[in-house]
DNA sequence: CATAGTAATAGGAATCATTACTGGTTATAG
DNA sequence: CTATAACCAGTAATGATTCCTATTACTATG
């Protein structure tokens, strides 16, 4: 994949905030460094950054989120305040127990936990 | 909530089948039976019936899906066929572990397990 | 039964997120 | 330096969903 301005400021953008943001968020922070940046260049480069494996998507309702962080992990998100925080929850012996249970082949878990956080108590 | 013919079809319709239509899905099986109904009807009542506590929304990648199974479970997606099904996973202790862990009072958990289903091996 | 009041509908326009297209620009191999 | 494929900005198109408005249909009451 050839050098890209754009694509490394899309990059850095993500890399610097945890709050999983939107395409559209991404492309408001990056206009304040790229001007005249078009929101399909946005949505390419998000594309190509996962592939790469430079961050993954998620999926808030029916709105993609970019994140980051690779490694396996898990959400919190609050009802509330709408965050979405990054956890640790689904262990090894979790997916052997489905490839046991059930014969599938785990590739990946996607488990959003949905609630009121510590803030609203 | 007043009685509505169209809305007691598309409730029968969802109940009906296990592959967690679409709304697309569900607006071409139910104008087999009402052919003059609205995609706009059929939005409106499922988020009616979700609302009732008569079915679960899920979200595929972007777009939503509708399940008659309101009781609290998981899915296993399977990458090759598209294939989503029903499963239990998680527990009771699991919920409040992470209310202990993270003091985050926990309402549901959306946990899609991605992977190859048997059928594939 | 007739009817008034209001909730629900059909049909289509509008919106939102995302993708595709087009003609011009730029990184980079040779 | 130059050729060229990859990339970009701008914009049109798409697909899913919601909103709007005139019309229709439940249902409570006289």
């Amino acid at each position: 994949m050839r050098y890209s301005h754009q694509r490394e400021v899309i990059k850095k953008v993500v890399q610097n905030t945890n709050s999983h943001p939107t395409a559209d968020w991404v492309f408001n922070q990056t206009k304040k460094i790229i001007p005249n940046i078009s929101l399909g260049t946005i949505y390419r480069n998000l594309k190509r950054l996962e592939e790469e494996g430079e961050m993954n998507t998620i999926y808030d309702g029916n709105i993609a989120r970019y994140d980051w962080n690779t490694e396996s992990h898990d959400h919190l998100k609050c009802k509330e305040c709408g965050d979405l925080v990054d956890v640790h929850l689904v262990h090894e012996e979790f997916t052997s127990k489905v490839k046991r249970k059930f014969k599938f082949d785990v590739d990946d878990v996607e488990m959003t936990v949905i609630g009121t956080c510590s803030k609203h108590t």
